[in-house]
DNA sequence: CGGTTACCCTGGATGC
DNA sequence: TGCATCCAGGGTAACC
């Protein structure tokens, strides 16, 4: 679930109940999404560790711990999250932290265990890591900077700006949003983009995402929820995601639905008319 | 090498 | 009711 709204919206609820307090304890209830890391190493760099911060790259969360204790980075992916408040599903309750001094505890879940929580010696280390598998990240990226990294890929469009490795953040109900903002086709090659349409593109990613961490992010289901258990409101006021079939809000075409090339299993909204292929 | 697909995992919704 | 199938916000390994 969470793209960059969803995963801004939880470092922001995050940052004023960890950073700056001590784990009292750090308890990993699940090691199967422990990357790099065991589960008596990670409870043991925690115990008794000062939070320095804690903030978003990209869709990533990071925990700095003072001193030599590391760089905690937790992948919510699908449907990881934290809840300051007792989570609904205690059975996917993957780790907890305890503040030291009060009874406070932070918890991350995690439905469907595709997240990953690792361990890093460093900053550093986890920088390095990041800039293996990331391009800058989508609310800061110049946009001569997106025209280059988008015109060099053959590939759809929406691939592109999905792959991590381009631009850092935009996940799928982000990208249909963006593109039909854009006016530009999911499948138009992107290596075909003029500067005019990646610099709407680059208009658009920034407004569509400024917009979704406004409404604290897109909930959906039983899903992403804020840090206090509340639903993002972000898909009571988009476009594209969740509304195939019904009328395009600015000129009535019925939303398309559909499967695109380069995304298997995940699905592309557009308005036909707004979002010409040509 | 670049593009595309299979697969990781779980549970809710839908269909027979 | 019970069981099978499909679907989902992400990411990576393997394939062609």
């Amino acid at each position: 679930m969470p793209e960059l709204p969803e995963v801004e919206t939880m470092v922001r609820g995050l940052r004023p109940a960890l950073a700056g307090q001590t784990l009292g304890k750090l308890v990993v209830h699940d090691p199967f999404l422990l990357q790099g890391c065991t589960k008596g190493g990670l409870e043991r760099r925690g115990r008794g560790a000062k939070v320095t911060d804690v903030e978003r790259r990209g869709k990533w969360v990071t925990i700095a711990l003072a001193g030599d204790r590391g760089f905690i980075v937790i992948q919510p992916r699908m449907t990881g999250g934290f809840w300051l408040v007792s989570p609904e599903r205690l059975d996917h309750v993957r780790m907890t932290f305890h503040i030291e001094g009060s009874d406070k505890t932070i918890w991350f879940c995690d439905t469907r265990r595709l997240g990953k929580i690792a361990w890093y010696a460093s900053p550093e280390d986890a920088s390095t890591a990041f800039d293996k598998s990331h391009g800058p990240d989508a609310l800061k990226i110049e946009v001569d900077v997106l025209f280059d990294r988008l015109t060099k890929t053959s590939r759809a469009v929406k691939p592109a700006l999905l792959d991590q490795k381009i631009l850092a953040g935009v996940g799928n109900i982000y990208a249909d949003e963006t593109l039909f903002v854009a006016r530009i086709h999911p499948e138009r090659p992107a290596s075909s983009l003029s500067r005019d349409e990646v610099g709407r593109i680059h208009a658009a990613v920034k407004d569509v995402l400024n917009r979704a961490i406004l409404a604290e992010g897109s909930s959906f289901d039983a899903g992403y929820r804020t840090v206090l258990g509340l639903e993002g409101g972000f898909l009571a006021e988009n476009a594209m995601y969740g509304h195939g079939g019904e009328p395009c809000k600015v000129c009535g075409t019925t939303v398309v639905k559909t499967k695109i090339a380069g995304l298997i299993g995940r699905p592309t909204h557009f308005c036909p008319t707004c979002q010409p292929r040509s």
